[in-house]
DNA sequence: AATAAAATGTGAAAAAAATCACAAAAAATA
DNA sequence: TATTTTTTGTGATTTTTTTCACATTTTATT
C-alpha cells in the first residue's frame, strides 16, 4: 500500500491512459503521462518502479498493459455504488452528476431527513435517513458521501458507520470522528476557494510590481 | 510564502477559532486546534512559530488575538466575488450552496453558451458565456470557478484568463494549461470516490482477516 | 555490424514536511 | 515565596517525498 497522493497520482495516469486508448494511442512515454498528470516524468518513472510497472527502455509503455496494470493495482474490477446523504444543492447535483458513470461509479441512492425531498419514485430514489440502515445493509452499499449541513455531519456518519459503510466522501468542513478502519476523504469547498483568494493575492504582492 | 497544504491548516485553524469565538471561548490551547483540524498539536506550534504567531505558555492562545491574526496572515480582509462557468448540475449547486456566506464569499453571476440556462432576472443571474469578459472587467472579478464538461474546460479557462480572472478552482478532470501567474485548485470528484474505493478495499484485504 | 539516439529504471542526493523532546515561561498551588 | 504543573516555542532529528543523474536497454541509422 502506498500514500494518498501516490495513489491519486496513479488514479491520474489512469484516466489519463484511458483517454488515449479511446484515441486508439498505443504507445506512451513518461514524458506524456507527466503533462496528462501534472507532474514531471521521472515522478512518473518513480511511481511505476515502485509498483513494479515496467515499460520498454527506448519504446516507452504500451497503453493497453499499461492500463492492465495500474487497474491490477488499483484493484477496481467492478463498479461501485454510493449513497449520498443530505441531498440538497451539492447532494442533488452529485445524484443527477453523469461523469461517474464512465468511472464505473453509481449513486444508487439518496437520503435525508426532510420529507420534502423524498422521492421513492425518482431516476436515483430520496428515502427517509430513517431507511438507511436497511437499504444499505439489503443492497450491500459500501461507500457514502456526505452532503448534509455541517452541523448533522457527525451524525450522518455515525448512520452511516453502524449500517456497514466503509468509505465516505465528507462535504462538511467537520472532522468526523469515526473507527479507524473508515476510509474518509474530506472536500471544503470553502478553504479551496480561500485557498485561492490567499494565493492570488501573495502574487500581487510579491510579483505583481 | 507558504505551501499549500500549511496554508490551507491555517484556513483550517482559523475556521475552527471563528465557531470557538461564536461559542465565547477566550483561549484555546495547540491540543484543541489540532483536534478540530486533524493535525498534531506540534504541527500547530510549528505552524504558528513558522508564521511568527506566539501565545502564553501555560495560558495557551487567545481566540480573538489569533483570529486577528491569522486573518492578518492569509490576507481576507474583505468579501470577495467569484463567477462560475457552467451552470450544470455542479455550477448550479454552487451559486445556490449558502455555505460560503459566512466565509466572505460571493458567487455573483453565472455564464453558460447553453441559451437555455439564461437567466438574468435569478437571485444569482446567469448569462451567455460571450458577456464574460464584460462583466469580469465591469465588477473587477479576480476569481472564478469553471464547473463545464471536462471537453469545454481549457476553453472556458482562456475565456476567463483573458478577462484577467487571477484564481480558478477547477471541477473538471483536465489539467489546464494558462500563466504561471493564475492559480489553479483542482477537485476531481472521481478520483477522489475512487481512492476511497481503493483505500477500503486496501484495508479489507490487509486489515480484514 | 558498428554507432548514435532516445527512453527507461533506479540508487543516491536533496528538499520538504513532520515529529521529537525539552528548556523556558507562566500560572497554580502549597 | 517556593514549588509544582502545564503549555508554549523551537532547534534537532527523523521521515517522507521529490528530484537528479546516469548506466542500461532498445530502436534507429549509417
Amino acid at each position: 500500500m502506498r500514500n494518498r497522493s501516490c495513489v491519486m497520482r496513479l488514479l491520474r495516469y489512469k484516466n489519463a491512459l484511458l483517454k488515449l486508448k479511446a484515441l486508439n494511442f498505443v504507445r506512451v512515454f513518461s514524458d506524456n503521462l507527466a503533462d496528462a498528470a501534472g507532474v514531471t516524468s521521472a515522478q512518473v518513472r518513480k511511481d511505476f518502479s515502485i509498483f513494479g510497472i515496467t515499460g520498454n527502455r527506448r519504446g516507452g509503455y504500451q497503453v493497453g498493459d499499461l492500463i492492465e496494470n495500474l487497474s491490477h493495482i488499483l484493484g477496481k474490477d467492478k463498479d461501485y455504488e454510493f449513497i449520498v446523504v443530505g441531498v440538497g444543492n451539492i447532494g442533488k447535483a452529485l445524484m443527477r452528476y453523469d461523469g461517474f458513470e464512465k468511472s464505473g461509479i453509481k449513486i444508487s441512492a439518496g437520503f435525508d431527513i426532510d420529507p420534502t425531498k423524498y422521492d421513492p419514485g425518482a431516476a436515483v430514489a430520496v428515502y427517509d435517513l430513517s431507511k438507511l440502515n436497511e437499504y444499505v445493509v439489503k443492497n450491500k452499499i459500501r461507500f457514502g458521501i456526505i452532503a448534509v449541513p455541517e452541523f448533522a455531519a457527525q451524525q450522518a456518519f455515525e448512520v452511516m458507520i453502524n449500517s456497514g459503510i466503509k468509505g465516505v466522501l465528507n462535504f462538511t468542513p467537520a472532522r468526523l470522528k469515526g473507527p479507524e478502519d473508515c476510509i474518509i476523504n474530506n472536500i471544503n469547498l470553502e478553504t479551496e476557494l480561500e485557498s485561492i483568494i490567499y494565493f492570488v493575492n501573495v502574487a500581487d504582492k510579491t510579483g505583481g510590481k
